[in-house]
DNA sequence: TATGAATGAGACTTCATTCAT
DNA sequence: AATGAATGAAGTCTCATTCAT
């Protein structure tokens, strides 16, 4: 009898794990924030110990900042830019907000519990916050090369206030669905915004150039 | 011995206390939300012990739709609408969100825990988050009858639009200044703001017009 | 206008006072004992603030007390016992027996919060629980009484041993009844207690007899 | 530095430390009943912390069903019922009778508990109160099979009667011993029960057969 | 790679009681 | 005769985290 191990059900994986315990806590995060995601709650929602979620990740600042930078990832990825596509600019920014609007009614939860962490201020910061702010930044000069682009005869701080505007209205109108649910027709809504800024953007030309 | 106010321990003063303890919780509350908001941390600010506070009120979730409520007629009166002043439509509109950057900047508690109350999901909604929407909903009624004034070319449907399009801009524009500081100038954000919601609503009008 | 005091409606009455908080505590305390009996469940139930009830008692152990005697006084009433009627000693037991069960079905707070008071065992014993063994010496001492007169033939010490074993049987099927509801019979029970305690009489008055 | 047990800390054992709360539990509990008993109290006298505690049962409704249902187990075995021994069922009826009493002088911790529990009615039941009433009812039911075969000339109406009968009386009478402490014979109260039992059930046999 | 058990700190809330009015 | 307000102690329970295995 070579003993064959046989109770290898479950052979450690700690890939595997370490995924259930995102999955876990992406969904409470995106759904309590920071104060209201405790670990046993994820450890109850993933269905491995509390001490386990510890062996993989250092504290639960660590493991929200985790969560903050894996789902960034996966919204980064269903945003699909469009490319070098042609068209004209406004059909380039109408259909980018479209990509964007639908990106954030499939996976909610990051830019939810970025914009509750972003809101919150607490004497030390949470890790998380910070990744949620970089990684914000790093889309705002993506916007911004974007707009330079499309708009060539903007300065970079016209650029930079366009972009700054475009994000704005974003998070509002996410914010607003979130508040008033699924019958809020979100993808309107942000095609509306991408014709208003493309508007504004001509405005902001014009201005530019007579001064 | 003149009968002094020798004021033996401290003589009971509910109205007094309850304005002490709501002055400490808004502030905690709008820097750390719900959760973060314990009832220690308050009488610690307030100088109560933490049995006065349940005195005041009944529990916890009372306490901070106390808090809403207040802080909500608070930054009402500090908006000091203007009234049925004089000039364009455009003059008007840049001139309240001038006025009403102004209020947020002075005293943002009130969006800033509104808006974490808002993106919470949790199981038994806090009475908090229900009140804030609530006044969020006659905001949005009081801003949208000066918008069916200002612009009669309007219909229902536009100037509904029009007004959830103008409170997205602006909670985005507060998320904004709230995560860059200081150096953020709202005023000037909230009158690019008031100008280009001023051209969508020519737009959404001729839109009307021609369909 | 002769400054008639019209908000007189409920002028000072200590003695209902009383009443009312008396009448809140026995049911409170019949249902929950001595430590689930809290004083602002009183004072919610009585309508009165708990200052009050410090008003009329001392602190709630004396208020416990007075349950206690109250509740007892209002038993003895309701025992009404039938004198020196006539009939057999079986007759007259058995006509006692289903008199105190009919008392007991009608206020069993009495009771229920002595004997839970009676078991419980702690440093300090409420003044509530000495009442009650008090109460219950002297009811102990009348039926001894009444049982030295129907037998005897009974000498002192096997009176007092009847006694008990009466007293112990009423007390344990009146915690049957209250573990098994409205649908117990509670006099039946007692006709039947009534008859055993009598043969066992006639089986004590043998036995000594003998010795 | 020979290997010796250095026992760092504390070293984790799950069984020991579960049975050292219930040790400490049912000595509060079984004194104080379910209110008086505080987790505080019984994290003291079991040397855990009250973390601990939790950790090895739910809450505390849960650890006082616990209490229940091990020292009813304890107190069974503690009875060491007399099986199919012989003698007249006077005899046997007695010697099960001492049996208990006996039992209940050395462990009255589960009853004094389960009686309180019994008593109270708070509007969401103990869990502790319903175990109490389970396993009084299944010795309810053994009781009644015992009786059934000493006196086969009951039907099942007399047989369970009898057996509230017998179970009132035991219950009563250790109260009485609970309220007049260790110089009552309880012993000998339990065998003049039983023969007043084992008369009663004559009785009963024969108030049958007339009819 | 994982986890059962433990733990101190702190969460919310209720407690009995007092005191000035 | 009564009460609004206050208060320290204690209640139950959850927290994030550690550690030995």
């Amino acid at each position: 009898m070579t003993s064959a191990p046989t109770t290898r059900k479950k052979r450690a994986n700690g890939v595997e794990s370490r995924q259930r315990i995102l999955d876990a806590a992406v969904e409470i995060a995106g759904e309590r924030g920071y104060d209201g995601t405790s670990i046993a709650a994820v450890s109850a929602k993933c269905g491995l110990p509390a001490s386990s979620i510890y062996w993989h990740f250092k504290d639960k600042d660590d493991l929200i900042a985790a969560v903050i930078e894996r789902s960034f990832e996966a919204w980064l990825t269903a945003v699909e830019l469009p490319g070098e596509e042609a068209g004209t600019p406004l059909e380039r920014v109408t259909a980018m907000a479209a990509n964007v609007a639908k990106s954030l009614v499939d996976a909610p939860d990051f830019l939810r519990l970025g914009l509750m962490l972003a809101l919150e201020r607490r004497p030390t910061e949470p890790r998380g916050r910070t990744v949620f702010l970089q990684v914000r930044d790093i889309t705002h000069r993506k916007i911004a090369e974007v707009a330079a682009t499309l708009f060539p005869a903007l300065d970079e701080a016209a650029v930079d206030t366009l972009t700054t505007y475009a994000i704005a209205g974003a998070d509002g109108l996410f914010v607003h669905r979130e508040v008033k649910g699924d019958t809020v027709d979100l993808v309107a809504l942000f095609e509306l915004h991408a014709q208003v800024v493309h508007d504004a953007a001509a405005r902001l030309a014009k201005e530019r150039q007579e001064a």
